[in-house]
DNA sequence: GTGAAAGCGCTAACAA
DNA sequence: TTGTTAGCGCTTTCAC
């Protein structure tokens, strides 16, 4: 492990040259039996991996793709950090958990990300390219997403993750993939879902279905996705005749702190609405911690909505009306693009727009809590 | 995009050398200032990404570390793939669903490889290192984790996913950690944690705390760890002074099916026994699905359990008794050693043991179902 | 402060 | 069928 074998050591070894070598592994069929045993067997007893680095420097190609995403897990948990113990460390005791209460103390992991994370693993694996995973934060997120584009045939990205002049830069080297953004005339290709549709259809139900009249919308208007899920918003308050909000409250980003402060502006503001449609399923949740807190019930007194799907939404009380998107399916859909456009590198980039589903539960007050 | 711009590309445009290119990269203090402009000028205007590759290669050190895992997410939901819209198509339309229910519909995601393998990410963030994962079955396991091993300067393996031949090959160039095994007297580095120790308070709580007098162990004995919790087992049967259950009764692996095969047999067998200690948290959902079809009730005609602690345990109802393995901290204490080998290649491996902890809630009778 | 040149480990013509 | 050889894009002495 010292020194890393190479093909110089194993065709050294099975007194063949580096080509045969290279040919034994790359292309098996091109090389006498024996020859090829000889060479197998002198690459076992020396250990022999061969540097995919090098294959890729020489072909041009890693055969991997890269997915750069949300730091949010940064700094969760050093808390939780305890000094290891050595093995054998005499009576490593065991310590006994009596209380776990589901609800709150039940981290939000999977995420959005997390899921459409998933779609991209399942799709690299079906089509045989390596995945290198990577995130960071405003600081150094430039220095690291480029240092993975520098590592993989393909990129994907999440929104809002890079500036849009690293990623055009980047883009010039290799196809990448913004997720959930709609195509400007830009260079990257875009996966997206149909956030109008899926939040006007989810507010026609609050409005049709259960008769609510005065809706607000909760969250910041900070990317394209929450753009269009308050255009959706809007149109169908309008549609129905309603007074349409000219502004959302702002939002919270599923931190609980600031949704207790947006809670306690809308109690002490204008009062309390009929419907808070909130611009994710995180700023829901934490809405809805927050609405608990003080004492408003959900949905009795005002119904709570989500977007987005994910696993938490199931499993609060009551559990989350939202829209789903279709995660896993993004990440399998990014995959595609990325390897087809590795395919077809002059095609231009291109689009691709997946539906959603509204899910109806118990925060609107279609099922019981 | 067609031809990716190159140090030579640079160096030309900004009329230097490609030393000095180099040098604005890696050391920028070394070069004048008005060359760092113009170098970095011209990289700007060609789309000038640095491949990490031949860096890599130049520099002996791939700066990523690889993860390989389970592949149990393969042939997942390929029947859920819907011919994706083109963007603009008129009228996407939305579906909805009334119908969800938290415990059936819901997907076990995350397990206990999710976990982990976020405690990996994190590592990796905090190290500098980027990250690269796959996972393979057994047809081209070999091929895939090789490939891995091939790209990264250190490698962490699920137990169990990999031949030892093989692992011990890929040891032999670069530091290699086995999660959840103990030391064999090999050439691999080991995270575990202390299944037996913990079993035995598990099963102690069974037997002190709610009096069971007749345990049975469920779950195959296939892995180190499995062994190592059957024995905990049988530490605390034998020291109650309780008949010692010779064999485990046959696991299922967390499927349904077999669940309902294992429900059967024990049904129909010896009869009901006081407890069912599963070697995992997915048999004993499985067996609890399995129970509930057969009308049996939990905790009330028999208590189950699990082992690792994975976030499903607490959305069940009733809620799951387990014994938590600190999923996220032995993904973090992966990197650790990855990259302590790193710098001292010459040290002999390690091991190290984490401590587990009980989690009493539903499914043993601690708490109202 | 900058350039020339020798590799890093591998692939792929092209020759033999 | 196998060997020779010229790179792939970058880092890094060592001169200048």
């Amino acid at each position: 492990m010292l020194k890393r074998p190479t093909v110089y050591d194993v065709a050294e070894r099975a007194g063949v040259s580096i080509a045969t070598v290279s040919f034994t592994f790359r292309k098996p069929e091109r090389v006498k039996d024996s020859t090829r045993d000889s060479v197998l067997a002198a690459a076992r007893s020396l250990g022999y991996v061969p540097s995919a680095n090098a294959r890729g420097l020489a072909h041009g190609r890693t055969g991997a793709l890269g997915l750069y995403s949300f730091d949010y897990l940064l700094g969760t948990s050093d808390a939780e950090i305890v000094a290891p113990r050595v093995r054998g460390d005499a009576g490593s005791e065991v310590a006994t958990l009596e209380r776990d209460d589901a609800n709150g103390n039940l981290r939000l992991f999977p995420l959005y990300v997390d899921e459409v994370q998933r779609g991209v693993e399942l799709g690299c694996r079906r089509r045989g390219f390596a995945l290198m995973i990577g995130a960071g934060c405003e600081a150094n997120g430039a220095a690291v997403v480029t240092d993975i584009a520098g590592r993989v045939d393909g990129l994907a990205v999440f929104p809002g993750t890079v500036p849009s002049d690293v990623l055009s830069h980047i883009s010039r080297r290799i196809p990448v993939v913004e997720l959930s953004k709609p195509s400007h005339d830009d260079e990257l290709n875009h996966v997206t879902v149909d956030n109008v549709a899926g939040m006007r259809a989810l507010t026609e139900h609050l409005i049709v279905d259960h008769g609510l009249r005065d809706l607000q919308f909760v969250g910041a208007l900070d990317s394209s996705d929450n753009t269009a899920r308050f255009k959706g918003f809007q149109s169908a308050v309008r549609a129905a005749g309603l007074r349409v909000p000219r502004r959302p409250i702002a939002g919270c980003g599923g931190d609980i702190q600031r949704a207790e402060v947006v809670v306690a502006d809308v109690l002490s503001g204008g009062g309390l609405p009929d419907g808070l449609v909130c611009v994710t399923d995180q700023d829901a949740l934490a809405v809805m911690d927050a609405l608990a807190d003080a004492r408003v019930a959900v949905p009795r007194r005002v119904a709570v909505t989500g977007f987005d799907g994910i696993a938490a939404g199931r499993i609060v009380r009551p559990t989350l009306t939202t829209v789903r998107q279709p995660m896993e399916q993004m990440g399998r859909t990014v995959v595609d693009i990325l390897v087809d456009r590795l395919a077809h590198p002059a095609d231009p980039p291109v689009s691709r727009q997946l539906p959603v589903q509204v899910v109806l539960r118990g925060s609107c007050g279609c099922r019981q809590p």
